[in-house]
DNA sequence: CTGCACGCCTGCCCGC
DNA sequence: TGCGGGCAGGCGTGCA
C-alpha cells in the first residue's frame, strides 16, 4: 500500500480539485470496503464544502463545512483519481462527461469546478469514515498514532526514549505506528540501510548516536520519495494516474541477490522474512 | 504489556 | 494457454 510518501502525493493531487469546493454529488457504488462505509455517507457529503485537506500518517483528512471530517485510508491497493469533465455538473445531479466507472471504482465524488474524484480499490482493504471534526483525534484509527516523522515531534531524543528497553527488532519497532506514524515496509528497509542498522537489531540496544542518525535518514528517504511522486510497485498511482518513480531509487527493497550499492561494498542484498514481512538488507553494511 | 500468526481481498507473476 | 501457489505497500484481532 501506499505508505506516507504515496499518501502525501495523493493528498497534494487532490487538494486543487477539492479544497474550497462543494461536493455536488456523491455516489457510493460499493459500501463494503474494509469496514462498511458510514451510514448515509453520500447524503452527508452532498452539498458539503471541503476545507483543508490534511494528512495524518497514512490517512487523508478532508474537513467539511458540515462539521464532519472525511477520513480516507487507501489500504494496500487504493487509488484516488481525479478526472476533469465539461464543467456542467449541477447540485445533486451526476453528469457524464467523465470516463465510465471501472471495476473497483467504489466511491465517486463530483466536485464544484467539474473535477470528479474516484476512489478505486481492488483489494478493498481501504476505508472511509465520517466523524465530527472536534472528536477526530479520538478516532480509533488515529488516537494511538505516534509522531509524524516529518514533524517537529520526531527527533533524536524522542526516538531514543521510545526505543529504550525495547527488545523488539528495530524493523518491527519502526513499523509500529505508535512509535512513528506513516512508515511501512519499503521505507523502513530503505532507512535502515542508509543508517547502516541491521533490521533484526534489538531496538533498545542500538547506541543513542546511531538512533539519532536514524532520524534525519528517515526524513530524507520520505522527502525524496515524496519529491518523486511516491513508489509505484503495482498499485500506487498519482491522482492523474501517473506512476511514481521512487522505486527506481530503492537501494535494498526488492533487490535480493543484487550487489550492494554502497561505494566499496562487495556485499549482496539479502531478503529475509521477519515477523511475516520481507526485510531487505546488506549483511555487510548493516550491523 | 509484547510478539506473532492470521484474515481481510484481488491481481499478478512464476513455475509447471 | 491454463492452473496452482506464493507473493504484495496495511491494519485489527486474538492468542500465547
Amino acid at each position: 500500500m501506499p505508505e506516507l510518501p504515496e499518501v502525501e502525493t495523493v493528498r497534494r493531487g487532490l487538494a486543487p480539485a477539492m479544497e474550497g469546493r462543494v461536493i455536488l454529488a456523491a455516489d457510493v457504488r460499493r459500501p463494503d470496503l474494509r469496514w462498511p462505509l458510514p451510514t448515509g455517507m453520500a447524503a452527508r457529503l452532498t452539498g458539503a464544502r471541503v476545507g483543508l485537506l490534511r494528512r495524518r500518517s497514512k490517512y487523508i483528512l478532508a474537513d467539511l463545512s458540515t462539521g464532519e471530517t472525511l477520513v480516507i485510508h487507501l489500504g494496500m491497493s487504493g487509488r484516488m483519481l481525479v478526472s476533469h469533465g465539461d464543467g456542467r455538473a449541477a447540485p445533486g445531479r451526476f453528469h457524464h462527461a467523465h470516463p465510465a466507472p471501472e471495476k473497483h471504482d467504489h466511491v465517486v465524488l463530483d466536485m464544484e469546478g467539474g473535477a470528479r474524484i474516484t476512489f478505486n480499490d481492488a483489494r478493498r482493504f481501504g476505508a472511509m469514515d465520517l466523524v465530527p471534526t472536534p472528536t477526530l483525534e479520538a478516532h480509533p484509527l488515529l488516537a494511538r498514532l505516534g509522531p509524524e516523522p516529518l514533524g517537529n515531534g520526531f527527533h533524536a531524543a524522542y526516538l531514543t526514549r521510545a526505543l529504550a528497553g525495547r527488545a523488539t527488532p528495530i524493523k518491527a519497532a519502526l513499523l509500529d505506528q505508535r512509535m512513528v506514524a506513516g512508515l511501512g515496509n519499503i521505507y523502513v528497509c530503505e532507512a535502515l540501510f542508509r543508517a547502516g542498522i541491521a533490521p533484526w537489531r534489538k531496538a533498545g540496544r542500538i547506541s543513542a548516536a546511531r538512533v539519532g542518525a536514524l532520524v534525519p535518514v528517515i526524513r530524507a528517504v520520505l522527502e525524496e520519495a515524496i519529491a518523486a511522486g511516491g513508489s509505484s510497485l503495482r498499485d500506487h498511482r498519482q491522482t492523474g494516474g501517473e506512476l511514481g518513480y521512487f522505486q527506481h531509487a530503492f537501494r535494498v527493497y526488492g533487490r535480493a541477490g543484487a550487489p550492494c550499492v554502497a561505494p566499496g561494498c562487495d556485499g549482496v542484498v539479502v531478503r529475509r522474512v521477519q515477523a511475516g514481512r520481507s526485510s531487505f538488507y546488506c549483511p555487510r553494511c548493516q550491523r
